[in-house]
DNA sequence: ATGAAAGCGCTAACAC
DNA sequence: GTGTTAGCGCTTTCAT
C-alpha cells in the first residue's frame, strides 16, 4: 500500500479511499492509484482491514465432521449414488452462501475435526463478524464464551445456551402429522418408532409428536421408542426392523423412523424377508433426502427444509449484526409430509 | 489479550505461546491463562494473527452467480426434484472442503456478484493463503494481477493465464469415447452435436472429442456443431431436439449433447412428438448429473469426477504453498462412459 | 479532496 | 519458560 501511494504520489490514506468509497476521490487521482496498484500487482489485505475496522464481511458455519451417512450403504449400492447424495451440511452450505451473499457477506467453513491443534470453532470465531453452528459440532462450554463477543446462531439443536439465536425444524408436529395419517387415514393401530440417541435432539422431537399422535388417537401412549439407533444409519435401520420382526407378540403394522436413512435400510431389510411393504407392513422416514423418492416403493417422509436453515440462520445473524441488542429469537420452520407409497398411499 | 495478560499476571507474549505452541509454556501457567480468557470470553482475533504472521490458514473458492441451472426445469417438474439438485458448484464446495479439512485450512467460499462494491475475488484474495477460480467467474485482468501475489488454480477452465496452476476434466476423450460407442457397438452414422458457446471451453472440447470419433471412424468430419446453445438448460435443448427433426433430410441416427441438461430436455421433446429412444433415436448427454439416472431412459453419459476436481485445486494449492518455485501445473482428470439405455444398451 | 499520525490485536525475534 | 519490543497493513480521526 505504500509503495501503491508512493508510486502514484498520493498518501496511504488516499489509496485507502480508492478502496473504500471511491467517489471520495477526484476521478484523476483514483485512476493513478488504481494503475499504481495493477503495475505492483497490489492486493488489498483482508486482515489488516479487519484488524483496523473491526469487521470482516465474512460470516461462519461450523459443522459436524462426520463422515457421510451413506459410506456404509454405498459398498452395496450403485456407486453412482454417490454423486446423487446431498449430505445435509451441503445444503445448509448452499443455503447460507445465498443468503450471504444477497447482504454481501462471504462465507466461511469449517468441520470440527476431531483433534486440530485449536478447535476449529476458535479458528472460524476469530474471522468472522457472526457464525452459525451445527447442532453438537462445538463444546457448549467453548461456544458460552465466543457467544460473549460476537453473534452465534444454533441450528437444528437445542437451546444449549439460552442467550444465542436458534432455528429447528418442526420435528414434532411433522412426527405426529405422519403418524396421525397412519392412524386415521390408513387405519393401522400398531405402530413401532425406531428412535436415536437420547442426546440426539431431533430423534427425541420426533419421538415426542409420534406420542401426541397416539395420544390424541386414544392408544397406548409409549414411554420410550421401541428400539434406538446410534447412528441412524442404513445399516442399523435393517439390524431394527429385523429386529421388530423377529419380536414377540403381533407383527407390528406400522414401522416409524427417526430418519429417512434408517427407513430405506429397513425397506432393503424387510423385502430380504419376504415382507411386503405397504401391503404387510407401512415404513415411513423422516428428512426427504432424495434417495427417499428412488427407493422401493417410494418413501413416506416429512420434509425439512434444510437449505431455508442456512438462509434463517444468515438473516438471524445479519438482524443480530445490525441489531445487537435484541432479544434472542427462537425460530421453528415448518416441515411438510409426503405420501408416497410405502404408507400405502399413491 | 492484553486484560487476558493482566488476568493471568503474565506477559502477553506468554498468552500467545499459550494459543499457538500449548507444550512451551508450564501446564501451571497455562491454566491460569485459559481460565482468564473463559473468564473475560477471550478470543483470538484471527485478523490480527494473520496480520502478524502473514497466513491465514484459509483457502478460498470463488465461483460464477449463475441462477441454478435446472430453475426453468423445476416449474414444470416435481418440486421434490429441486432438493435432489446437486450444483456442480456444490461438489466443487465439498470436494474443496474435504481436502481443505485434511490439510487443517478452513474454505472460504464467494460467488462473484453481478455489482459489488469491491470484486469479490479481491475480498476473497484478501483474506486466504490461495484460491481456486471456477472457469468465467473473474475477469482475466484481475486473476492476472493476484496470482502473482498468492496461489490460484483455474478448476475447469482455459489457461487462460499461463502461470496458473490447471486443472480440467478429459472432455475431448470422454465425448470421443462417447460417439465411437454409438458408432462401433450401435452401428450408428449419421450423429448430430449440440454445442455450447465458442466460449464455453468445456462444450466446445466436447465438439473436438466429437470430431475426433467422427474422423476416425472414417465419417464425414463437421466443421462446427449442428447447433449451438447459449446456456444449455432443458429448455434450449428441447428446441435443439426438434430443430434437429424439423430439419431437412434424413433423421439424425443419434443425437449427442453437450451436457446432460440439454439431453434431458431432448428426451422430453422427442416424447411429445412421439419419436421413441432409443429405438429411433440414440441420445446421450455429458456430465452424469443425477437427474441422468432418472429421466426415462436413463440417459447415457459421461461422468466428470467434480468432486475430485475440488480436491486436486486444494492439493494443487497446497504444494504451491509449500513451494512456490515450481512449474505451473496442468492436470487433466479421467471421465467415464455411463451406458444407460438412451443409448440403446442395457 | 487529501495528508498525518495513532492504533487495531497479534506474532516473531531476541533477550533474559 | 517467560518478558520486551517491533512491526504486520490497514482504517480512522483530525487537520488542512
Amino acid at each position: 500500500m505504500y509503495d501503491v501511494a508512493e508510486r502514484s504520489g498520493v498518501s496511504i490514506a488516499t489509496v485507502s479511499r480508492v478502496y473504500r468509497t471511491p467517489d471520495s476521490v477526484r476521478a484523476q487521482t483514483r485512476e493513478r492509484v488504481l494503475e499504481a496498484a495493477r503495475q505492483l500487482g497490489y492486493v488489498p489485505s483482508g486482515n489488516a482491514r479487519g484488524l483496523a475496522s473491526r469487521t470482516t464481511g465474512v460470516l461462519g458455519l461450523c459443522f459436524p465432521d462426520m463422515a457421510d451417512p451413506d459410506a456404509e450403504a454405498d459398498a452395496e449400492a450403485d456407486s453412482d449414488a454417490d454423486d446423487a447424495v446431498m449430505l445435509y451440511s451441503d445444503q445448509i452450505i448452499r443455503g447460507m452462501e445465498r443468503a450471504a451473499r444477497r447482504h454481501g457477506y462471504a462465507l466461511l467453513i469449517a468441520a470440527s475435526m476431531e483433534d486440530g491443534p485449536e478447535s476449529v470453532v476458535a479458528k472460524v470465531a476469530g474471522r468472522v463478524d457472526g457464525f452459525a453452528v451445527l447442532a453438537r459440532t462445538v463444546p457448549t462450554e467453548d461456544l458460552e464464551v465466543i457467544s460473549r463477543r460476537l453473534p452465534v446462531v444454533m441450528i437444528a439443536g437445542p437451546r444449549e445456551i439460552d442467550h444465542l439465536d436458534h432455528i429447528v425444524v418442526a420435528n414434532a408436529d411433522g412426527e405426529r402429522e405422519l403418524a396421525r395419517h397412519l392412524i386415521e387415514d390408513h387405519g393401522l393401530r400398531r405402530l413401532a418408532f425406531v428412535g436415536g440417541e437420547v442426546e440426539s435432539p431431533d430423534a427425541e422431537a420426533r419421538f415426542l409428536g409420534f406420542r401426541q399422535a397416539c395420544r390424541d388417537a386414544g392408544l397406548p401412549v409409549p414411554d420410550a421408542p421401541d428400539l434406538r439407533a446410534e447412528m441412524m444409519t442404513q445399516a442399523e435401520g435393517a439390524r431394527a426392523a429385523e429386529a421388530l420382526l423377529d419380536r414377540a407378540g403381533e407383527r407390528p403394522e406400522g414401522m416409524l423412523f427417526a430418519n429417512d436413512q434408517m427407513a430405506v435400510g429397513a425397506l432393503r431389510a424387510l423385502e430380504r424377508r419376504g415382507v411386503r411393504v405397504p401391503e404387510d407392513i407401512a415404513v415411513t422416514g423422516f428428512d426427504g433426502i432424495p434417495l427417499s423418492r428412488i427407493v422401493q416403493p417410494p418413501l413416506t417422509t416429512v420434509r425439512q427444509p434444510i437449505r431455508r436453515l442456512g438462509e434463517q440462520a444468515v438473516e438471524l445473524l445479519v438482524q443480530r449484526l445490525g441489531n445487537s441488542g435484541a432479544e434472542p429469537v427462537s425460530l421453528m420452520l415448518p416441515v411438510s409430509l409426503i405420501r408416497r407409497a410405502s404408507c400405502g398411499c399413491g
